[in-house]
DNA sequence: AGCACGCCGACT
DNA sequence: GTCGGCGTGCTC
């Protein structure tokens, strides 16, 4: 009898078996139809048995086998047996995640040949003498001629020529002489520049193990051609027809990061994976990736799971980004995975950023990783800024602004460059707060305080979007006289205004973000010299260029100094590090200066000497200490319930059930940072070893006991290596 | 996750 | 006497 093992989404640890019946061949990978329980559902073939443990009688057959897109690649599925184990969490969950969402549908995918409407002609096609066409294909010459002569030809156009001219727009796309065009992207002739040594380096040492696997942590200052090197080695794959997945932190990177490929490579398949496709377009990407027509793939965390059938490199850029580790669910980190996919592929892998992660730094020191590095600035005359402390024990602040910084920003407008006011968010959103009882405004179903919102007039739950009206007076005392205490972006600006009454303004923050078009628009705004002084937060800081940045101002980074995260100081000088590359790019020397009370914090000190190195390895002499992160490898045991005691309970319960070896650390159950969210309590458990093998061990074991139990009312989550507490 | 089965309170 | 509450357990 033939079985198929199935993958379904269900949060069950288990496959499915059916039969399968004999005139049909399944073949492992394809996607097929089942029913399951009463209903119909979609699932992906793992394996093809003979024999079920499961009663012969109880046994259903399959419904329907797809033969619309090919089947999985084995290596990718075993990536999510990998990702499965590792992440502890049930195989058919972690499949289908992976799975486009228009694939988890009964319905067939059929792609729509749909031809793109614009076109434009390459360098290849410029230098394209037209003496080489014969002079009877007309229509081949009357079309070249044209895209000669202007820039971009719209499909109509082309089939006003003649009836065959679509044809002929084929056989130039095919030949490279034109290329798609698309309205959104600006392609200009990009020309490779000449490296810099250093630069150089680091492609040679690459590029001589290209064909096997390797993971480089290439550290680059800001601004130090992290990108030029990436192309470089993209390139070289190229030439060998293998293609290369890019991954990146941040679905607002992609657009840039796109256009930039695109102009160095004009007549590849570039797709990139995000969010604001449609079901239709992403499968159509994904397929392409599957059938090796796509060589450049660029996306966030969840194209990690992307198949690829001659995969040559992997690029994980701003590899320190938390935002590559799933927070819920599947609590996967694509950094990780992508090691992992690299390594069992015999590819190599390199992992960039400015401000390595610990655990990659640590990696290098171990030598598991090889560490390349870029240490000066990529474009002439571009020099680092300069970073200096405003001590604001000593300096007057009104307003949260300091003298000096006031003093500086007036400077720059004088000089008509652009000044950016970073505002690092953690404890620095205005809450409503009653003068005279000290009550203040907090979330009825969250452990948080409302914060202002003045332009829509209202108070905002930042956790869970519960929205309410401002009250008139406190509703604890009565008093008239409440007032919104601590500084946001909202208000900076105001007093920025006040200041600078001719300054032209402009706020940056996740309100003024919603809009899809928003962004792209700001950044016209601040390349065409529109703005003066930019206040924002932390969207500020990552991957654009703003060449007439002459100042950035750090306000509120204090918080972070001594936070109860261990990793909030690391990542606020990642941050840091970040919104100072923003000045200086180009010829303009930058200045940064950060306001605080602790100038003589290591961290600052080291931040005033682009120093990460030293700084990097303090922190981990610390770690070792502490018995920390990547010293140990750790485990988080979530619980959520109506009320703590009973997270708390169940944690506690759970715990006495586990049988750690010696060499497993288990702590006491506590309530999350933030404790309660969106209705429910929150706690967890931390477990922690320094053998990630016997952490493994024992996870799989207590996770199986874990699941046996019932947890009514309660829900929990297993998050291995997590990166928020 | 769904969805059914199952055993106890307020309704035509 | 039933309708329906959601606690428990299964899905190949």
């Amino acid at each position: 009898m033939q079985i198929i093992r199935v993958a379904l989404d269900v949060p069950v640890n288990t496959i499915f078996d059916y039969v399968v019946p004999n005139a049909i061949t399944p073949q492992v990978g394809v996607r097929v139809q089942v029913p399951f329980g009463r209903k119909m559902v979609i699932g992906i073939i793992l394996e093809v048995v003979t024999h079920s443990s499961f009663s012969k009688e109880k046994l259903k057959t399959v419904k329907y086998i797809f033969n619309d897109i090919p089947a999985l690649p084995e290596s990718l599925l075993d990536l999510f047996k990998f990702c499965s184990e590792y992440y502890q969490y049930p195989l058919g969950g972690v499949v289908m995640h992976a799975l486009p969402t228009r694939l988890r549908t009964s319905r067939p995918f059929i792609e729509k040949p749909q031809m793109k409407s614009q076109f434009c002609i390459t360098n290849k096609g410029k230098l394209v003498d037209s003496s080489v066409i014969s002079k009877r294909s007309l229509v081949k010459l009357r079309l070249l001629a044209l895209f000669k002569e202007s820039r971009t030809i719209h499909l109509s156009e082309i089939k006003q020529i003649s009836a065959g001219a679509v044809k002929v727009l084929k056989e130039f796309l095919d030949v490279g002489w034109v290329v798609e065009f698309s309205p959104k992207l600006k392609i200009e002739n990009d020309v490779p520049l000449i490296l810099r040594e250093e630069q150089a380096t680091v492609v040679n040492e690459i590029a001589k193990e290209l064909k096997q696997f390797n993971t480089w942590l290439l550290y680059g200052i800001t601004g130090s051609g992290k990108t030029e090197i990436y192309m470089r080695l993209i390139a070289l794959q190229l030439l060998e027809g293998r293609q290369t997945l890019v991954l990146i932190p941040e679905i607002n990177l992609t657009p840039q990061l796109e256009a930039v490929f695109r102009a160095r490579f004009p007549t590849t398949s570039i797709i990139s994976i995000h969010s604001g496709l449609s079901p239709s377009e992403r499968t159509k990407g994904w397929l392409q990736a599957l059938y090796g027509t796509a060589k450049i793939i660029l996306g966030t965390r969840l194209s990690v799971f992307t198949p690829i059938s001659n995969l040559g490199l992997i690029i994980v850029d701003e590899e320190q980004d938390n935002s590559f580790k799933q927070q819920s669910g599947l609590c996967y980190s694509a950094r990780d995975l992508a090691v992992f996919r690299a390594k069992y592929t015999n590819i190599p892998v390199i992992l960039g950023s400015a401000t390595p992660s610990l655990e990659s730094y640590y990696n290098a020191i171990k030598n598991r990783y090889r560490m390349l590095r870029l240490y000066s600035r990529a474009a002439d005359n571009a020099s680092l800024p300069v970073i200096q402390c405003i001590d604001t024990r000593v300096v007057r602040v009104r307003e949260g602004l300091s003298d000096s910084l006031i003093a500086s920003l007036e400077k720059r407008i004088k000089l008509k460059q652009q000044s950016l006011i970073f505002i690092n968010r953690r404890g620095f959103a205005p809450v409503l707060m009653c003068k005279s009882c000290t009550w203040t405004a907090t979330c009825s179903r969250c452990a948080s305080r409302l914060v202002v919102h003045l332009k829509d007039k209202n108070l905002c739950c930042h956790y869970c979007g519960y929205k309410k009206q401002i009250p008139s007076s406190c509703p604890e005392c009565g008093d008239q006289d409440i007032v919104p205490f601590g500084q946001g972006t909202q208000r900076i600006e105001s007093a920025l205004k006040v200041r600078f009454p001719d300054a032209r303004i402009l706020r940056i923050d996740h309100d003024s973000m919603r809009r899809k078009a928003a962004w792209r628009k700001i950044l016209e705004e601040i390349h065409g010299q529109r703005v003066d002084i930019l206040v924002g937060t932390q969207i500020l800081a990552k991957g654009h260029n703003f060449p007439n940045l002459g100042l950035v101002g750090v306000l509120n980074s204090d918080a972070s100094l001594y936070s109860t995260d261990f990793r909030s100081a690391e990542n606020l000088f990642s941050q840091l590090i970040q919104v100072a590359g923003r000045a200086g790019r180009a010829s303009i020397a930058g200045d940064v200066l950060i306001q605080t009370k602790f100038p003589n914090h290591p961290l600052y000190q080291a931040l005033r000497q682009h120093d990460y190195e030293n700084l990097a390895r303090m922190i981990l002499a610390e770690r070792r200490v502490a018995n920390f992160p990547p010293y140990v490898y750790q485990a988080l045991l979530r619980a959520e319930a109506p009320k703590l005691s009973t997270a708390l309970n169940f944690l506690s319960h759970v715990m006495s059930l586990a049988d750690p070896g010696k060499n497993i650390e288990m702590f006491d159950p506590v309530p999350a940072q933030l404790a309660r969210l969106k209705g429910m309590d929150r706690a967890h458990l931390l477990i922690q070893s320094a053998s990630r093998m016997e952490l493994q061990k024992f996870l799989a074991v207590w996770r199986i006991k874990l699941t046996k139990i019932s947890t009514r009312k309660i829900r929990w989550s297993l998050d291995i290596d997590p990166v928020e507490f």
